[in-house]
DNA sequence: ATCATATTGTAGACAATGTCTTACAAATGG
DNA sequence: CCATTTGTAAGACATTGTCTACAATATGAT
């Protein structure tokens, strides 16, 4: 079963794209969730969903940047998409009829 | 932050309303969400969702079946239906857009 | 060149949650 | 008053959530 925080980084992969590695991913959850993590927590969490096949990674350019490491980018794998959904779709049958904004599309 | 699990139970005491103890919610959960818990499992989450105040129980009255405890009823608190309501509209949010049946209200 | 600094990533530790198994309690029918 | 039925609680262990501390790399200034 996917974690709370596991699904919150997943959608934050899918919606940041192509260049999505530690910080655009951090960044995109501070600002849609307003959870502020530290990019540690990200970096763990990535690692976890790839051990699970959910995502899949490959080390980026190295880029124009000020300084750093190159980057690690990830992609959301089929699988981490079908969980995803699987997990949504369970909670909005818990969750019709009830008030708590989550209603079923 | 609410975890999966917790989200869940909440859910089902919600729908299951004036008996919700620990018979109820467990099959509540199987059936809409097709999840095979233990029993022990659903009151483990009930008591930690009491501690943090998300529930509320009362010990109900002696029924004329067969056998078995008083029951422990649960209802949920408004601290919990607002924490259900936080967590969702967070990830909502973070769905937008994505085809991953979780589409904003 | 080299050193301080900025940016990114990794590893390790510990807390919170998820989950089961096992034990315990109470009620009823014989 | 004891076996059976129904319900609850406690303990143990795995997984997930989260941070801090550290390592790696590139840049710009001295």
């Amino acid at each position: 079963m996917l974690g709370e925080l596991e699904q919150v980084v997943l959608l934050a992969v899918m919606r940041v794209g192509k260049e999505a590695y530690g910080v655009p991913i951090h960044d995109e959850i501070q600002r849609r969730a307003g959870r502020d993590l530290t990019l540690g927590t990200i970096y763990k969490t990535l690692s976890r969903l790839e051990e699970k096949g959910l995502v899949a990674s490959h080390v980026g350019e190295p880029t124009a940047q000020r300084g750093g490491r190159r980057t690690r980018c990830y992609v959301v794998s089929a699988a981490g998409k079908r969980s995803l959904q699987a997990t949504f779709k369970a909670l909005r049958h818990m969750a019709s009829g009830l008030d708590v904004g989550l209603e079923p599309a």
